[in-house]
RNA sequence: GGGCGCGUAGUCUAGUGGUUAUGACGUCACCCUGACACGGUGAAGACCGCCAGUUCGAAUCUGGCCGCGCCCA
């Protein structure tokens, strides 16, 4: 097995068929149903069935296997459940979209027509997001698929409205509600995005009603909306005003009279301090209507669900004329009328729709609502008390915020896809009633007549519910029992509101658990123009392309690396580039290791015991993995992946690939005995074999089948125990001795650059060492060092030796290296550079040194080290001086050693 | 208007009181060296947004200012 070469290439497409379809042959992602020991569990945030996944859903899904394949590999019992969401709204939305291209609207269409057509829309769409989400290599649980539709979400969205009704906290009333004119529907103040947006301010007088002269102007942006006044309102304390309190204007262009008003809410540093009163369609007004509801007696319309004006108060003229183009028709005639004393150009927050993008109306209408602040105060005080913990963290501030000044939930929404609200009208007594099933006869007088609500429910209303339902909530199912509450969730933190403090809520509420223990918000991706990447604005890539063209194990190791996932990060087309030289990195270290293995190699089931004396490169790289993989622990467990994947990638590309497998070439050609030769076989075969190990979260194909390259136990990786970092033992010294090794390779690699030697030369070179420890341990590591180097000979000099003839020198703080160059290599300013940096570093050290605060009051342990820090400077820069005072090269014949 | 967050090489970023400021991408030079040119080696590139303050000592703490982003009105 492990003696068919590897391809020299890696070839994404056919590696990442193979192991997802091994994969679900084996059924390694289904959770056990009787699990014992730990168990980690999680929903994938159900996708819309709007639309396909975006690069954004390939990120979140990444860290979420990250974290499932590492709590698989440790052996925990693993659920991740996947779904789908039926987003009642914009499904809808873009149902139509796709009926407008047929030429059919929406609205002339049967509901059951509707019904089948989002239907079919549906199935196509969660057969193109279940492709994606196996095509990313994402470890879901298929039998643990749910629908926000199906017959158990049905059961339990009906069974949790109600409840909440019993309990009186879904309620039905008139509220001025955020109408989306287009959509013809309400929507919650979630959905409502704010713009500054450029309008007209207009400054309009109203006469006296009595023809005295005079009047009260106010200003407003909404003309049109005058027909719809019941009063102009004040600040009682305004001067201005006070005479005008309880004096009638007439509404320009009708011959209706109003009170002027006085009502504490008014702003008087706001226009004229004079506001008009319309308090079906503005929910300032509304309150002011509610506080003055005796003196006022008209309530109007004047606004109908499309936003055009209606109503008897409005003149014939505008009636049925869209409020936008009656806000230019009636600024027009006030202008002739001359009631506008003042145009100006103003700038102010507009409410549009998230999903329509139309101007929100807000309109009296009667609607369901939930009471939320009742709820919310389990899910702020599991935040609190760190039952939830929030990554990162800063994100509970916002959190908070929200949750301590929550407006009741606006849940009923007219559209056709949706739960249907469960409540039924008798059309004999006229009692309402909440019901799971559909009840037969009225529960009060017993008539049969019953009428349902005509509305449907948010869709959010069942997603709160997910972590729960989505095990099978309200049944007592095993899975509730064994994998609730959920350990953690990951999503973005634009639904924070939406959605997890939803979920809070309804947790706390309906199973007296908040439903996760840890959440995970990921930035936001930007694409090239800085814009976030959105399936609204159509700005994605299609994940299935990039897969395509790079695999997806580069798609997942690029989201993750090197730019930190909880911030917003760009993502480019390069972006991949990064993921994919990594992943034939790696494939090609394997390759090297794979080729060095002897026939029938054995799995390693330990790091080879490695005595203090024993040679350094393989102390070092065994140490150099242990820190690595404690810090991968450390990493996952503080939800900082791109910490977690950047450390492999150095490990992997800088350890492992530039130092260690470079030293130990002439190790496995045997230049050093047969013994040693084996070592590093076993060294490289230990480490290499952990490292994929570690890798697989991230890039799970591509080690899968580097795994099964390598001698390993057990049939998968998936299923492959997690390494540990204690397998093999901290080496400090190792550490110490290799860097100076790697010191000496570097400062003769620079002699080389900066004179430039060219390649195939081995010009000799020269070490005069700091200290005596340095001189045998550059003794013993002569050839590595020769070889590493490219030299022809290394001489390591006595300390006390004079400086080479013959060539050029450099100063590092193991010692001075020389390199024999020819009499015409071209000089570099490579010491002067340095000399110029060391000295203003020891100036500054001085000066600290030469202050007596710095004497008295810093740690002696400080103190010290700076003194150490000057000494050594000064030696250094005594050598740099005494390099630089050196002649040129001089004639080759004077050079030797 | 209120709140939160962020300003570190061309770009992204690490770094919560003492470092010669980390890494990646990009750039430049040399090299197809026997796992890898999707590569190797070396190099250049940052007055840590600005101004004060605290401190023996500030990229790091405090305040103000400037700029950017997000959320809520």
């Amino acid at each position: 097995m492990t003696r068919e070469p590897l391809p020299t290439r890696f070839d994404p497409a056919q590696v990442e068929a193979k192991w997802q379809a091994e994969w679900a042959r084996a059924h390694a992602f289904r959770a056990p149903a009787n699990p014992s020991g730990r168990t980690f569990s999680l929903i994938l945030p159900p996708p819309n069935v709007t639309a396909f996944l975006t690069i954004g859903h390939m990120m979140g899904d990444t860290i979420m296997d990250v974290l499932v394949r590492w709590h698989r590999m440790q052996g925990d019992a693993v659920l991740w459940a996947p779904g789908v969401d039926h987003a009642g709204l914009s499904t809808q939305v873009a149902v139509r979209k796709a009926l407008a291209k047929e030429g059919i609207r929406l609205e002339t269409l049967p509901r059951a027509e509707i019904l089948q057509r989002v239907e079919a829309w549906k199935v196509e769409r969660e057969t193109r997001i279940r492709q994606q989400i196996d095509a990313g290599g994402f470890s879901v649980d298929w039998t643990r698929f749910r629908y926000t539709m199906d017959a158990g979400a049905i059961r339990a969205t009906r069974e949790v409205f109600v409840r909440l009704y019993n309990d009186g906290l879904i309620y039905r009333g008139e509220r001025i509600v955020n109408w989306d004119p287009r959509l013809r529907t309400a929507i919650s103040d979630l959905e409502v995005l704010h713009r500054e947006e450029d309008a007209e301010l207009l400054t309009i007088r109203y006469a006296w009603a009595d023809g005295s002269a005079g009047g009260v102007s106010i200003a407003t942006v909404r003309p049109e909306t005058i027909f719809g006044d019941v009063a102009i309102a004040v600040h009682p304390d305004d001067a201005r005003h006070r005479s005008a309190i309880g004096r009638s204007v007439r509404v320009p262009l009708t011959d209706r009279s109003i009170p002027v008003i006085a009502d504490g809410g008014v702003d008087p540093v706001f226009g004229t301090g004079a506001v008009k009163v319309t308090p079906r369609h503005d929910p300032l007004d509304y309150q002011i209507y509610r506080a003055h509801q005796a003196e006022l007696t008209l309530l109007p319309t004047i606004l109908d669900l499309d936003g055009r004006l209606t109503g008897e108060l409005v003149p014939a003229a505008y009636r049925g004329v869209d409020r936008e183009r009656a806000r230019t028709a009636v600024t027009d005639a006030l202008v002739a009328g001359g009631a506008v004393e003042q145009r100006q150009p103003y700038q102010h927050s507009v409410g549009r729709s998230e999903r329509s993008d139309a101007v929100v109306e807000p309109l009296l209408s009667t609607q369901w609502f939930v009471r939320t602040s009742e709820l919310a105060a389990p899910a702020i005080a599991a935040v609190r008390d760190g039952t939830v913990r929030l990554h990162p963290e800063r994100w509970e501030r916002t959190f908070y915020s929200w949750m301590e000044r929550l407006e009741d939930w606006c849940i009923s929404r007219q559209v056709v896809w949706g739960h249907p609200i469960p409540v039924y009208y008798c059309a004999s007594c006229g009692a309402a009633e909440a019901a799971v099933s559909v009840p037969s006869a009225c529960a009060k007088c017993q008539h049969r007549g019953l009428r349902p609500d005509p509305d449907v429910l948010d869709t959010w209303f069942t997603s709160w519910l997910w972590p729960f339902v989505n095990l099978g909530w309200p049944e007592a199912t095993g899975d509730l029992a064994r994998y609730y509450p959920t350990s953690v969730l990951v999503t973005g933190r634009d639904i924070m509101f939406f959605w997890v403090a939803r979920m809070m809520m309804a947790g706390s509420r309906f199973t007296g658990t908040p439903p996760f223990s840890d959440v995970y918000f990921s930035g936001l991706l930007r694409d090239e123009l800085g814009r976030k990447i959105s399936k609204s604005l159509g700005n994605s890539p299609d994940p299935l392309d990039l897969i395509r063209e790079r695999g997806a194990d580069s798609l997942r190791f690029a989201l993750v690396h090197p730019g930190p996932v909880d911030q917003d990060g760009p993502f480019t087309p390069g972006t991949l580039d990064g993921g994919r030289n990594f992943l034939t990195k790696l494939w090609n270290v394997v390759r090297f290791v794979h080729g060095n293995l002897a026939e029938g190699a054995e799995p390693v089931a330990t790091a080879p015991a490695l005595p203090p004396g024993s040679p350094i490169e393989h102390r070092w790289i065994l140490h150099r993995w242990r820190t690595t993989q404690a810090e991968v622990d450390r990493a996952l467990g503080a939800f900082e992946f791109s910490e977690a994947a950047s450390t492999l990638y150095q490990f992997v590309w800088h350890d492992l690939a530039d130092v260690y497998l470079e030293w130990v070439r002439s190790d496995l050609a045997g230049a050093n005995g047969e013994a040693n030769a084996q070592t590093a076989r076993h060294v490289l075969t230990f480490v290499t074999e952990r490292t994929v190990r570690a890798l697989h979260p991230f890039v799970p194909h591509v080690t899968e089948e580097l795994w099964h390259a390598l001698p390993h136990a057990g049939d998968l990786l998936a299923l492959a125990p997690w390494p540990r970092p204690e397998e093999a033992p901290l080496d400090p010294e190792a550490e110490v001795a290799v860097g100076v090794v790697l010191e000496a390779v570097r400062a003769l690699r620079h002699l080389r650059s900066e004179h430039q030697v060219p390649l195939p030369a081995t010009p000799d070179g020269f070490v005069r060492p700091t200290g005596p420890g340095t001189v045998e341990l550059l003794t013993g590591q002569r050839a590595v060092v020769r070889r590493l180097a490219r030299l022809g000979e290394l001489a390591i000099l006595d300390p006390a030796a004079p400086a080479p003839p013959g060539t050029r020198g450099t100063v590092r703080p193991s010692g001075e290296y020389f390199l024999a160059v020819a009499e015409t290599a071209p000089s570099s300013d490579a010491l002067l550079r340095e000399q110029e940096l060391l000295t203003s570093v020891l100036t500054k050290t001085r000066e600290r040194l030469t202050d007596p605060g710095f004497r008295s009051r810093a740690p002696s342990k400080v103190v010290d080290e700076a003194e150490a820090k000057a000494r050594e400077l000064t030696e250094r820069l005594m050598k740099i001086a005494e390099q630089l005072g050196r002649p040129p090269a001089e004639t080759p014949t004077e050079a030797g050693e």
